[in-house]
DNA sequence: TTTTATAGTTGCATTTCGAAACCGTGGGCG
DNA sequence: CGCCCACGGTTTCGAAATGCAACTATAAAA
């Protein structure tokens, strides 16, 4: 299977990542998060050569997630700036900088943080539940199959494994 | 600057995408937390050719991701299991399901819900703030830069970006 | 003994990446 | 006008990664 059409599977995961697995993508993205909107930024910030770059960013504005505008003050220069949709890859964002904050931390601590700015405070976003905004985590959470996702062999009799949440004894 | 030296970098972000942003990574591991350990499993299911998941497990298992366990009951199978570091990667797999659940939606709607089994119901995972527990996005929310992480260029000086959070108009 | 299942490895054609050079437009300026 | 620079790319080409199929190794089953 070519990595190209991982975005034709059912699976939302895929899905996202048709969009923003590819190398350096993300990377762009959290510069974009961070305010940068021009070409050059993105290249310095990232160290991504300029030829991917350009591939990326038209890829992106493509897929609906940056916005390329023209012209744009001051200095007329182009400027991409992310969408509704841009935008709200936020939390995917976040769950990487939490998750290498703790597993692959700095010495001296996370070089960003993040504040709330309804609240004010430092925060370190947290995944909750919608319905008892406890929180969430592998060990508590089920995934329910709803629509059977085009099986690519026929196999499924008695080596049929089963779908439990993965629990270790740790 | 080339992709393997990212890792290298003082980002949080950076460092967890050397983990696990190589293609194919995170379907890999969105199939362990769906409950599969095995290879031909893993093959089967997200459709990676056989050498690249060879390559993705040995990195996955070197970098402390997976476990792999020789002889293992039943039918003395070699497994990859999820190390806590692995299960901690959850809140990114579910980032990109639930972003991909709204932006990238399939018709009859999402092939996979979570259930929440604590309070035993359907959930729909949300990012909220550490400290007043009300819902986070890349509008509330603004990244402080703590540690300056080594300027590629010198260039800092009137064309310095602010550093704020993006915000469109619409 | 032969077959099957599992977990890979190997070889090779194709694709993508990465670095640097180059290009086109527009502005500042002497 | 003629020159230089900033910006936002594109082009070129060698190096690396990917994708597919075939092959291997080991152990169990038939």
């Amino acid at each position: 299977m070519r990595w190209e059409s991982v975005g034709e599977t059912t699976c939302s995961v895929a899905r996202a990542l048709s969009v923003v697995g590819e190398r350096w993508t993300m990377l762009i993205l959290r510069e974009a998060f961070l305010g940068r909107r021009r070409f050059d930024e993105f290249q310095a910030r990232t160290g991504v050569a300029r030829n991917i770059l350009s591939a990326r960013l038209r890829a992106l504005v493509r897929n609906g997630i940056f916005e390329r505008i023209e012209n744009a003050p001051p200095g007329d220069h182009v400027q991409y700036w992310l969408t509704a949709k841009g935008l709200d890859l936020y939390p995917i964002l976040v769950a990487m900088l939490r998750w290498g904050d703790k597993w692959m931390a700095c010495e001296g601590g996370p070089p960003v943080e993040l504040v709330h700015r309804e609240c004010g405070y430092k925060t370190r976003p947290t995944l909750v539940c919608s319905h008892c905004g406890s929180k969430i985590d592998a060990r508590t959470t089920t995934p329910v199959i709803r629509a059977i996702p085009a099986q690519r062999r026929g196999g499924a009799s008695k080596a049929r494994t089963r779908l439990n949440p993965p629990r270790r004894s740790e």
